[in-house]
Parts: structure tokens; C-alpha cells; sequence
DNA sequence: CGACGCATGTAAGTTGTTACATGATTAG
DNA sequence: CTAATCATGTAACAACTTACATGCGTCG
């Protein structure tokens, strides 16, 4: 579905980036839900830079360092503008490892399944509480509600990060207290 | 990291089984945290009998039709125990294409917006019930918890998934209120 | 006897990760 | 001056998807 494409895309559309500028992006501010290496990056815009979706200028950082500054094209932007519109089917739902130990928890002794539980409890525990401060420096934060910004995408997809780490706490927390009692 | 070949082994460890049968168990049973296509399951299989953790006699379904009966060997059932057993960190955030399209909302109209959102619901919801359905079945539904059983891993994680779903949803319904009201 | 499900596999391609490789700039 | 960060790429590998390919069993 090249999601990668799009994402890269989009982020463009907010405004000229590097191939660096989007590594940093994709894992600081969008990497709770999307997120990519520098070495998936660089190739992908050299296959959009060759597909006429994006084209770049060289800037010279100091004296020899050159990069290149990638922006849209009509082509680029139409395309961008298209796939979001686009309403798609829910995704496959996503994959993951501690619920696979979960359903397997026949498997463990008390001890080990508790050792587990809240060694997951303490780092999402961790990660909220970095989600948090994050919401807390945003400027919606506030309650100021504007949604033609690109500030308003930025607080809902955080919002929903916090809401979903949320949950998962409170589910670990639950089977904790169901097995602690038996 | 191998995911694939635990999830394989723990289910083998539950009981002997064809690559057919791990396919609809992978496809029905442990879809909301992972899944295979039978066409990454088989070379799988091959692979984890060529490295001893499984062995398999072949049966016979009818008169021709061929069928391999997988079991797990001593090596295969320590190698799974030793998965189970380890700690590990959290996991990258799983990618989400809506929350990527949600956070390029500055680039729709309200009309696109609330057009997208209410699609994500419809689904959203429509999956809620079915997973709720399938609680109500669940023996473990009435209250009964014995933990060492398969049946409290199964109930767990179904717990986890609906618990997701609504929190899911919450935050859509949040979405749209806020936006219909701008 | 036809449709659907059971049963097993391979091939080609896409996506993503880890490691290899190099060099410039900036802040302390 | 040196460590961290900026900056860009490639190669090999692992994981996963889509499509190709075949044939038996069972129910209506």
C-alpha cells in the first residue's frame, strides 16, 4: 500500500525537509504510529524524486556539506491529497508479543507471570508519563481548539496515544489483581 | 526476532497439529494479536523441523489425502519455555494508517473529516460486537478463573482486545464531537 | 457432480531491519 | 580537539504478502 510513500508525502506537504529531517520526524513526533530508518527513507526518495512526486534543491550546510531539500510537486501533492481521502477498511489488527505470552500464561508459574506482568506495568507506566509531559507542553493542551493547523493533528493522535497506553495499563493492572488473588 | 516460530511452538505445545490447523487457529483464534498466511507458516515449518524443535508422522485424512501431525520435541518444548520465560522491552508502537491520516487532518475538509471518522466508527463498532459475542461464549465469561488452564490466556487476551476496541472508539467518538462542534 | 473446505507447497515481490560506509559541522 | 550530531547512501538479510499451483474429501 507504500504507507511509507504517503507518510513521507504528507510530511513534506507541512513543509521542505531533508531525508534527515524526516528520520527525525518519523522517530520522535510520529513514532506512535508511524516510523522508519534512514536507510528505508533515502531510497524511497529517490523512487518518489523519480516518480515526479517530489523534487529537491542542494543547499550547502557550511562550507561542503550538501543536502537536499525535498518539496512537492502537483503531481506529488495530488497524490498525497488523494490517498487521504481515500476511506480505507479497517487494517489488520496489530501484532503484538506480550499478548502472545499472554495467551500462553498456562504455560509460566505464578511467580513468572507476575515477574512479567509488572516489568510491562512499569515501562508503559514510563511511556505514559513521557506522553503526558509531552500533551503538557502542547499548545491545545489549553483547550484552545483550532482544527485547520496542523496542531490540531498533532493533539489528537497524542490524545489517543495517552488513551490507548491508558488502557493497556489498566489491563495489565486488572489481570494482576485476578492472578494476585488466586 | 523469530515471533513467528514461538507463536508456532506454544500452539504445538497446546497440542498436536497440522500447518492447516495453525493457519485457522493464527487466523481466527489468535488474530487480534497475531497471524500468519499459510504461505509463511509452511517454509516455517519446515525450518523448525530441519532444526529439531518438531517432528512430525504424517496421517492419512480419507483414503490419499495426506496430512503432517506436528509435535513438539524435548528441544522445541525448552526452546519455547525459554521465549516465554525472557523479559522484554517494549515494543516499537504499532503503525496505524488512520492515526497517520489523523494527523494530516489539517489537509481535509470538515465534510472529509467527519466522513472518515464515522466510517472508522462504523467498523470500529462492528468489530466491538463481535468480540463481545464471542466474550459471552467464553466459559470464562461467568466468572470462573482458574489460571492454569489454556482457556484463562484465551479470555485474557480477549479481555485486552475489547478493552482496545472501546478505547479506540472512545477516542473517535471524542474526535468527531470536537470537530462537529468547531 | 459441483461447490466449498481441507491440505500442502513454491515464486516473486514488498517492506522493514541491521550492518556497513563515509564524511562534514558544531558545541563544549 | 573530540564527541555528538548532521547528512547521505548501500548491502544483506528477515518478515511478510500476493499470486501461482495442485489435488483430495465431504456435503448437498
Amino acid at each position: 500500500m507504500r504507507t511509507l510513500k504517503y507518510a513521507i508525502l504528507g510530511l513534506i506537504n507541512r513543509g521542505s525537509m531533508t531525508g534527515y529531517d524526516l528520520m527525525k520526524v518519523f522517530n520522535m513526533e510520529l513514532v506512535n504510529f508511524w516510523y522508519a530508518k534512514h536507510s528505508q527513507i533515502y531510497p524511497e526518495l529517490k523512487k518518489l524524486s523519480d516518480e515526479g512526486l517530489i523534487t529537491y534543491e542542494t543547499v550547502l550546510q557550511g562550507e561542503k556539506l550538501e543536502k537536499k531539500l525535498y518539496s512537492l510537486t502537483e503531481a506529488g501533492k495530488e497524490a498525497f491529497l488523494n490517498w487521504l481521502a481515500k476511506q480505507d477498511l479497517l487494517e489488520p489488527t496489530p501484532k503484538d508479543i506480550f499478548r502472545l505470552k499472554s495467551y500462553f500464561i498456562e504455560s509460566m508459574t505464578k511467580e513468572e507471570i507476575l515477574s512479567q506482568f509488572n516489568y510491562q506495568l512499569d515501562q508503559r507506566k514510563e511511556k505514559l508519563k513521557k506522553l503526558e509531559a509531552t500533551m503538557i507542553e502542547h499548545p491545545y493542551a489549553k483547550g484552545i481548539i483550532d482544527i485547520v493547523t496542523p496542531e490540531y493533528g498533532d493533539y489528537i493522535v497524542l490524545k489517543g496515544a495517552i488513551m490507548r497506553e491508558i488502557t493497556y495499563i489498566d489491563w495489565l493492572t486488572e489481570c494482576i489483581n485476578e492472578i494476585k488473588n488466586y
